[in-house]
Order: C-alpha cells, then sequence, then structure tokens
DNA sequence: GCAAAAGTGTTAACTATACACCCATGG
DNA sequence: CCATGGGTGTATAGTTAACACTTTTGC
C-alpha cells in the first residue's frame, strides 16, 4: 500500500501525523448554551477538563470515530443528536505534548443530553459557556471557534432546530437564539420575521406551564437542515 | 509517545490513517474561474489529472504540508496567492484504492499564476471549470465543494480581492464576481452596492485599453480577508 | 386583583431591484 | 463617424428597526 508514497520526506515506519477526534456538543441548559466536556484520566493534561476526543483508528472514517469516541467517552450516540457536522481541522504539532497529531473536529446540537458513566469511566458533563474552565490543549479555542460557527449556522439556516424540542413556543424559540447569540432580540420582530421564513407551522396546542397566559405551540416543516431565503440577524 | 493511546482497536505500528493534502487553487483565465491541476506520474489513476496533492510528512504542520506540496508539483508558492484557508478534511477510506488514508484540502485565489516544470515534473495546468475532465480520486466533488464555498466566501467577504490585480476596474471586479456566480450582474446596482460597502477606494489613475472610454482604476482599502457589514448578493 | 409571560401593529429608514441612455476613446 | 466598453439616476417594492400595551392564566 505504501508503495506509491514518496518516501523521501520520511522514512519512518509512521510518516504522517496520528489523527485524532474531537467533539464540540452543544446543548441549551436553563437558556445558556452549554458544551460538553470530559474529564482526562491519563497524561497529558490528567485530571484537566477537555472535549471529548481519542484516537481515529485506521479503517474507520473520522465519522465512525467521532461517534465511537462520543458513545466511549460520554455515553451519547450521534443518534441522539439533531445535528452535526465537520468543524475544522486543527494542527497539533506545536500545542499537543504528546508529539505530532492533526485533529479533525466536529460540532453537533442536541437537548436533554445527559452523560453517563460508561465502561471507560471518564467524568463527562455540560459546562455552561459561562462556565468553562481552563482545558487541556487548546481546546478554549476550539470551543470559540465552534460557537462562532453556530452563531453563523443560526443565521441561515434553520439548525435551531436541533437545540428544540420538537413542539416549542416562540419564546423558547427566541431564547435559543438568544442563548447562542448572547444578546436579546426585540419579540415583535423576531415574530414577524422568524415566521415570515416559513420554516415552522402553528400547531393546535399550547404550553400551559406557569401563572400566566398558555402559549402556542409549534413545530419545524423539517428537521434535518435547511438553507434559509434570506439570512436571519 | 504512544503510550497514552489506547490501544485496543488497532494494535499496528500504524494505528490511525495516513494523511495527505491536496489543494484547489483557483484564479480568473479570460474572465472565466480556472482550476489547478496536476496529471499523476503514478498508481493510483496515473496519467490522468488530479488536484495537487500529496503526503502530510510528520513534523509540518497541514498548512506546511500544503505549501511544499504545492510548491513541488506545480512550482507555485503559498507567497504568490492572495488568499488560502482550510476547505474541509475528506475520508478517502472508500474511495482511495490505496487504502485509508484523510485528505485535509485547502481552497486559494491567485491572479497570474503560472505553473512551471517542477524537479517532481509533473504536468501542471489550469483548467477553465467548464473544462475540467473526469479526476482521479473524487476530486471533481472538491472542486463543486470548493467552488460553492467561494460562492459564499464572495458573498460575505473582500476575498475577491485575491482574483483581482491591486488597480482594478468596476468592470473588472463585477466580471470576477460573475465569473465565480456564474451569472450576470446589473451594472449599475452592482457599481451603486459594491461602492456603498467601503471596501474600495477611488484613485487619480485611468485604464486605457481598447477604443472606447478609459475606465476609473480602484483599489482594495486592505488587502486581506475582511467581512462585509451586509452581505453581498 | 395581581404577577407573569404571551401576544399583537404601525411607522420610518434603509436596501434591493428594475430599467436606458450618454460619454470618451481609437481607429 | 462608428464601434466599444465606461459611466450614470430614479422610482418602486421589500425589508429592517424601533417602539408599548392588552390578553390570559394561576394563585
Amino acid at each position: 500500500m505504501n508503495n506509491i508514497m514518496p518516501k523521501d520526506r520520511q522514512p519512518l515506519a509512521t510518516p504522517t501525523p496520528e489523527i485524532y477526534v474531537d467533539s464540540v456538543l452543544f446543548q441549551l441548559i436553563d437558556d445558556e448554551l452549554a458544551v460538553l466536556l470530559t474529564q482526562r484520566e491519563l497524561d497529558p493534561y490528567k485530571g484537566m477538563w477537555a472535549l471529548p476526543g481519542g484516537i481515529n483508528a485506521k479503517g474507520e472514517t473520522t465519522y465512525d470515530a467521532m461517534q465511537n469516541v462520543l458513545k466511549a467517552k460520554t455515553g451519547i450516540k450521534v443518534a441522539q443528536l439533531g445535528f452535526i457536522e465537520q468543524l475544522y481541522t486543527f494542527d497539533t504539532v506545536t500545542r499537543d505534548p504528546r508529539g505530532h497529531a492533526v485533529s479533525v473536529t466536529y460540532m453537533g446540537l442536541g437537548r436533554g443530553l445527559a452523560p453517563t458513566a460508561t465502561p471507560v469511566k471518564r467524568h463527562a458533563q455540560f459546562f455552561p459557556l459561562s462556565q468553562v474552565p481552563d482545558l487541556g490543549f487548546d481546546h478554549n479555542q476550539i470551543i470559540t471557534y465552534a460557537h462562532d460557527r453556530l452563531i453563523a449556522k443560526l443565521s441561515y439556516t434553520n439548525a435551531v432546530f436541533a437545540l428544540l424540542p420538537s413542539l416549542f413556543t416562540l419564546s423558547q424559540l427566541q431564547a435559543a437564539y438568544e442563548a447562542v447569540l448572547g444578546r436579546t432580540l426585540d419579540k415583535r420582530n423576531f415574530r414577524k420575521k422568524y415566521l415570515s421564513l416559513n420554516l415552522i407551522t402553528e400547531t393546535s396546542e399550547l404550553h400551559m406551564e406557569g401563572a400566566h397566559r398558555p402559549a402556542r405551540l409549534y413545530k419545524f416543516n423539517n428537521s434535518s437542515l435547511e438553507y434559509l431565503s434570506r439570512s436571519f440577524d
């Protein structure tokens, strides 16, 4: 298999860097965007929190590896997520004390996700973005990158569906946008504009909760990624 | 170095896939978008055209590897380009007859690029998008992906600067947009809108050419990537 | 009846779109 | 003087942004 590769630069048995996968999973907790972290059991950065990640074995696609690693380290299955996509590939040559590796990262969205103890038995827990500690590797920067991508994605797709239950109120929808964007939006303008995009449909159901007027429940027309006719915010 | 990696999945000496880099370089040729291809000298796909690519040696970042491979296979230096960014990372496990590899791809823009014969001595040549042949691997799809990214990029950044000379006419600017988008634009609306973005400044120079009124020359305020205040087209 | 969140409309400013003719030059 | 590409304005429709009060419920 290696007979077609130029050997002049690296005559070693493993001439290319190791491949890892890391995932940035977001969900809303109390109207705040939260990210899934695991506590490292081994050096480097033993005991510190980091993004759930692991090695990409030969024969696995990066997507397969991401699924396997997430399941093993957090108990979360990709099928539980509303959305996941490849984010970026980071070089770790200068930052990773282990040596030369490349990290293919994924960004995913879900709701009601509960990481569990697993065979590999690492601690795994969602942290609100405002409470993310200093992480191993340059994972803080990767989270910032993922958050920026998410903000952009919400402006030109219906990706927000993946953060919400299948039936939701317009206030919940607006709160999801506000949590991701980190700023408040005008209620009347938000509703007018979002309804004009024809992404959601009113249902006959009401959401009764608390000592106030019940709210109309809506649903998304598509629960797969759709591009908006005009961009939002 | 490997002592911290779980060995249970792959006990081989090279447990992760090989890493390759491939580049999609665009420039304008006769007001048409063209992409740089090289002719393969080795199997697989010997003799076919493909994106310039090669192995990512351990110790090189993917960016370094991309620079080295481009220089070696086409004679083009990344410093000659106006813009380059990572595009996407493709799994090749199912499509690559060589076995399991992962390809980190880059997308770049330039002007006046002339690939040359090099020590590695592969044919390298720009093909107008309409004349790209069937390529090895799934490189046709990668070009389509890069083209889509470029269309998006032109709508929210000033990336078009990288396709133009430092002094250019509004007609050249419009032609660049039209070449990338694949459709014509209204001249008056294009000029009005582009000027309102405050990305370019009129110079005192005129472009005299042909039997017609000379054209005013403009320049970009920044020759690095800038995000637009409102999106274009 | 009161506290809490749901729901609703109008106006003004801005942006996008459609569209046709005159200008300056070289040959 | 003619062929060629450069350069310009207006009117309409659509979109965005700012802004405050009434409704329905549980307690």
